[in-house]
DNA sequence: CTGAGACATCGACGGCTGTCTATCTGTGAC
DNA sequence: GTCACAGATAGACAGCCGTCGATGTCTCAG
């Protein structure tokens, strides 16, 4: 129900800056982290989270990320699909055409999780 | 030959602190993040990286490693295998035993790729 | 040399995943 | 209303992935 809206909830383990080496994961904490990983684990969901982050005003059109790829338009679709349901893209619809905005907060905390840079 | 040598080289677009947001990635660059990606996107693979990163002396032998899941022996030494591989865990063979040691570099360079925190 | 134990490798199998084409839904122009 | 276009959904299919049991390899003890 309202498992999206949570985006990274790691109890009190892994408090603020510890990553992996930072105490054992559970089993639990494991399942719920590595869907989220593995959304973004293809290159094509790489590229595409790449393009809507650095994206002026921080969104991106879906038609303009169509083009970037050698890949058909339902594929894409389905990679956004993907991200979004992973929590890592928000949709916006507005008119005929639908924008992505990346959702810095859960990256910003995968990133910590996987590897905080020493300190 | 020597590619997993280089765990990361990113080379000038993603220089420091720009995690996905600090620039679209190549399709080359991308298709060489993945797979690290790919390794650490499973739940057990995930548990074995935090085991491992978070043991006394940064290592673990592997007899320890399997206890801890309710899966077979060559389970947990393929899915070793595949971390190793990926270039997130050194092999360390002494005597009869296996010990694994986590490259927290590696880690630290994709944590700080996905999404260093604010600045 | 022989046996036992620690890991790795092999081959098989079911399920998931990325891609496609075809089609559906919704929105705005006329 | 009707048409064109943006995007999502559906169904199909090939290839990859996680798991297993069986077996192989290496090392040490005796």
């Amino acid at each position: 129900m309202s498992k999206s809206l949570v985006v990274l909830d790691l109890g009190s383990t892994t408090a603020c800056c510890a990553p992996l080496s930072g105490g054992a994961l559970s089993a639990g904490q494991a399942e719920q982290i590595a869907p989220l990983l593995k959304a973004l684990a293809d290159p094509v969901r790489l590229r595409l989270m790449s393009l809507v982050a650095s994206s002026a005003g921080g969104e991106a059109c879906v038609c303009d990320l169509t083009g970037a790829f050698d890949l058909s338009q339902p594929t894409i679709s389905h990679h956004l699909k993907v991200l979004h349901e992973a929590g890592l893209l928000e949709r916006d619809k507005r008119g005929v055409w639908v924008y992505y905005r990346a959702r810095t907060q859960a990256l910003a905390s995968l990133g910590t999780l996987i590897g905080s840079p020493e300190r």
